[in-house]
DNA sequence: TAGTTGGGTTTTTTT
DNA sequence: AACCCAACTA
């Protein structure tokens, strides 16, 4: 008995060919992850390959580490010099180690999209460019596809033909880079890019990692970008030896250049390779399977796959139209509160998905009164929250003067009294000196024209030098309490107030927390290092799957996660698929919207449930929309409801687009002036709904467990009626009514700020005051 | 210089 | 609806 015998014959076919190139088709929820992982347990054990020339790249860091506990799992030990990483972070390392090579220096940042987008307003303040034609965005955009397609600067510059907007864009993304390089940073992008050029240009480093990485696997292939195939196309050609894992149907991120040719071209680029499929699902029921295909079988351009299982046919699939997306809301908040009651399923094992971020609101609203437990993944990033990024900026600033951004982010963060008229005469001094603004700052009583602001910004220099001297002598942890301490951000914030002060406290405390866990975990930790960390890490990453709550999402980061109930919701003709995309002439976009259908409805291990509302609003607008067209290319013996095909519901928006109700419809004047009935959704307060237990379910039985929640149910809480609470999120409030539920204890709180509440106590976690 | 207000503007998705 | 930015006022 092996561990090699559980795999099934194109599994084993994928583990076991280990020379030369592999093409693996994998399939939703074909067990990819499995053959990979094995795949690296072979290596080692079968063919006595050393960990050390392995190298398995995915694009997040959570499946890296997923992949890296696994292999762990399989492997006794040496998978530690095993590089399983993501993209990003397997190019800075190499980029630490040698971008003194192409000039920059070794201690480089890295940007992110708001100082990327800071720079780029700086620019074309300087070349005289307006950007209400010419949008930071676009040029943005523009100049990060220009990277992902391996196009410098010079090249772009001579590509521009007659046409003036590239011309414009050009000016900027020359010197957008010369700036970057000034600043002594690189962009996301830059570090694909640059790593490129660096094997180019120097064969030596090359060859070094050719001779490390014998053996190179890649997931989620059908995601990679032109520059990314060529880094792997590199790395890869001394040996052949390159697996590389993929299906072109889940291939979702064009937006952010991923090229599908790279995978549906693969036996072209390796005419050599093995071509594996991996066709049987072990995720899904047969009727969700068959959902998927039926979706996807209406795009043209994909490799033909036969998903099966030999699971039975399961439930059928739920469609559930609704009038309102507060009704669609209230269905999907009420139908999981019921599953878990009825001990049909966990939270934890439920997941509602959607297309856009702004959707996640009016659901967790919802989640909130039903004191449903849940988490919203993605959305801001905790890294780029503004007293984050203040703060990070303070930590780059002690760690590298050079970049010029963060130091002018925090150098009246709190007040200071330096203005923008201060900070443009430094800026010009350190332009015309060649020097970084923060060089300027230290020798600012040699600029002209500064007045009395000079003493203010040597203050502000000797700060720096203090921190600096704090994490020299004692640390991380230290230098970021020092720093909070002198700088009274939290206080600076709380004058500020707003009421989500305590939230933004709260952060502040995470992010100490990162910066203490970080020296713990690591045994020579630097600032440099740990900002790196931190600058590569997304929302999902930090997803942890024991604590049991429903999880609400987009379907973009579902990718590569499975749940045993989910909830598709906004199904409709320009929610999803979009209206950018019904709109556009690229019939590609469409195709990729239901790329992303697919990956939505192969979530699903047994039960998956299409909810869609007939009136939302969106940015401020009511908008009336048809179900969507990826809901009716499943065969109706596959849903439990038909999607309707009644005039009355179909008729005023089948084609959706030409019809919305938007100030720029025609149709405007006449649907929203006379304001009918129904057009307008009033926003309801929690008083307002129905109760839970109103909602028709009937007896609450004999559970008395309220799963997941971590706290007993059926107690009687420490607070009463009269008595003052605080709420997590809605703050302090009176309690109005406690009564005992069947349950748990049903309480009513009148709000200071938010209004009355039902909630039950259990989830509710008030605080008495 | 700092705080306020009003106008204009929103590809959807993110390493 | 929400956010960002520029112009304005104190």
């Amino acid at each position: 008995m092996s561990i090699y015998d559980t795999l099934n014959e194109q599994q084993k076919q994928g583990v076991f060919t280990v020379e030369g190139p592999v093409l693996l088709l994998a399939g939703a929820g074909s067990g990819k992850t499995r053959v990979l992982t094995h795949r690296i347990a072979y290596l080692i054990e079968e063919i006595g390959i050393n960990p050390w020339n392995i190298m398995a790249i995915t694009f997040t860091n959570k499946a890296a580490g997923e992949m890296k506990e696994r292999v762990e799992d399989l492997v006794g030990f040496g998978s530690d010099s095993i590089w399983v990483t993501t993209f990003h972070s397997t190019c800075v390392r190499i980029l630490r180690r040698f971008i003194d090579r192409l000039g920059y220096d070794n201690n480089f940042v890295i940007y992110d999209t708001d100082d990327q987008k800071s720079l780029v307003k700086d620019i074309c303040k300087r070349l005289n460019i307006d950007t209400k034609m010419f949008k930071e965005r676009v040029i943005m955009s523009a100049i990060s596809s220009a990277k992902d397609e391996l196009i410098l600067p010079n090249e772009y510059s001579m590509g521009t033909g007659g046409d003036y907007r590239k011309q414009k864009i050009a000016q900027v993304y020359q010197e957008y880079q010369a700036a970057l390089k000034k600043n002594n940073a690189v962009d996301f992008d830059d570090l694909i890019m640059l790593t490129v050029e660096l094997f180019k240009s120097c064969p030596d480093v090359l060859e070094s990692y050719q001779n490390r990485f014998k053996y190179i696997m890649v997931d989620e292939y059908q995601d990679t970008n032109t520059a990314q195939f060529e880094l792997i196309r590199l790395l890869a050609a001394a040996n052949r030896n390159l697996c590389v894992v993929g299906d072109d149907d889940q291939s979702i991120y064009k937006f952010r250049g991923a090229n599908i040719r790279n995978i549906l071209d693969f036996e072209h680029h390796y005419p050599e390779a093995t071509v594996i499929r991996l066709e049987q699902n072990y995720r899904s029921t047969q009727n969700v399977l068959d959902a998927a295909n039926a979706v996807i079988r209406n795009n043209s351009r994909r490799k033909e796959k036969a998903l099966w299982t030999d699971k039975g046919a399961g439930n059928r699939i739920h469609f559930r139209p609704f009038e309102n997306a507060y009704e669609e809301a209230e269905f999907v908040a009420d139908d999981i509160a019921r599953k878990q009651r009825e001990g049909i399923v966990e939270y934890g094992e439920c997941a509602v998905l959607f297309r856009t971020n702004a959707q996640a609101r009016l659901l967790e609203e919802r989640f909130v009164v039903e004191g449903i437990p849940y988490d919203v993944v993605g959305g801001v990033n905790f890294y780029s929250r503004r007293e984050i990024k203040d703060l990070l900026a303070y930590l780059k600033t002690v760690d590298n003067g050079r970049d010029d951004l963060s130091v002018k982010r925090i150098i009246n963060v709190p007040k200071r009294g330096i203005g923008a008229t201060t900070i443009a005469k430094v800026q010009d001094y350190a332009d015309m000196h060649e020097i970084s603004f923060f060089d300027a700052l230290t020798v600012a009583e040699n600029i002209p024209g500064l007045g009395k602001s000079v003493s203010k910004l040597t203050a502000f220099v000797s700060m720096i030098r203090v921190f600096r001297g704090k994490l020299e002598f004692a640390g991380l942890e230290a230098l970021i309490k020092e720093i909070l301490e002198t700088t009274e951000y939290i206080k600076e914030m709380d004058a500020a107030d707003e009421e989500d002060a305590l939230a933004r406290a709260e952060n502040v405390d995470e992010l100490i927390s990162k910066i203490v866990a970080y020296e713990e975990t690591h045994d020579e930790p630097t600032l440099s290092e740990f900002l790196e960390e931190v600058a590569l890490v997304s929302d999902v990453d930090r997803l942890e799957d024991d604590n049991n709550r429903v999880l609400l999402m987009t379907l973009h980061s579902a990718k590569g996660l499975e749940f045993a109930h989910v909830y598709l919701t906004g199904m409709e003709d320009g929610v999803f698929p979009s209206y950018m995309t019904i709109t556009s002439d690229d019939t590609g976009e469409i195709e990729e919207e239901r790329r992303l259908a697919y990956v939505g409805i192969t979530r699903a291990k047994e039960d998956l449930t299409l909810c869609a509302a007939k009136m939302r609003m969106i940015r401020g607008e009511t908008q009336y929309n048809a179900v969507s067209r990826f809901v009716k290319e499943i065969p109706t013996e596959l849903l439990d409801n038909k999607p309707p095909m009644s005039r009355q519901y179909d008729a005023d928006m089948d084609t959706g687009a030409e019809n919305r109700i938007s100030k720029y419809n025609p149709m405007y004047n006449t649907m929203m002036r006379s304001k009918p009935v129904a057009t307008v959704a009033p926003k309801r307060t929690a008083a307002e709904n129905k109760p839970f237990i109103a909602s028709g379910v009937g007896d609450f039985g004999k559970l008395g467990i309220v799963k997941g929640a971590g706290t007993a149910s059926g107690g009687k809480p420490d607070y009463d009626a009269g008595d003052r609470v605080r709420h997590i999120k809605y703050g302090e409030g009176t309690v109005i009514d406690l009564e005992p539920g069947p349950r748990d204890y049903k309480v009513t709180v009148d709000f200071d700020d938010v209004g009355q509440k039902i909630m039950y106590a259990a989830f509710a976690k008030l605080k008495k005051l």
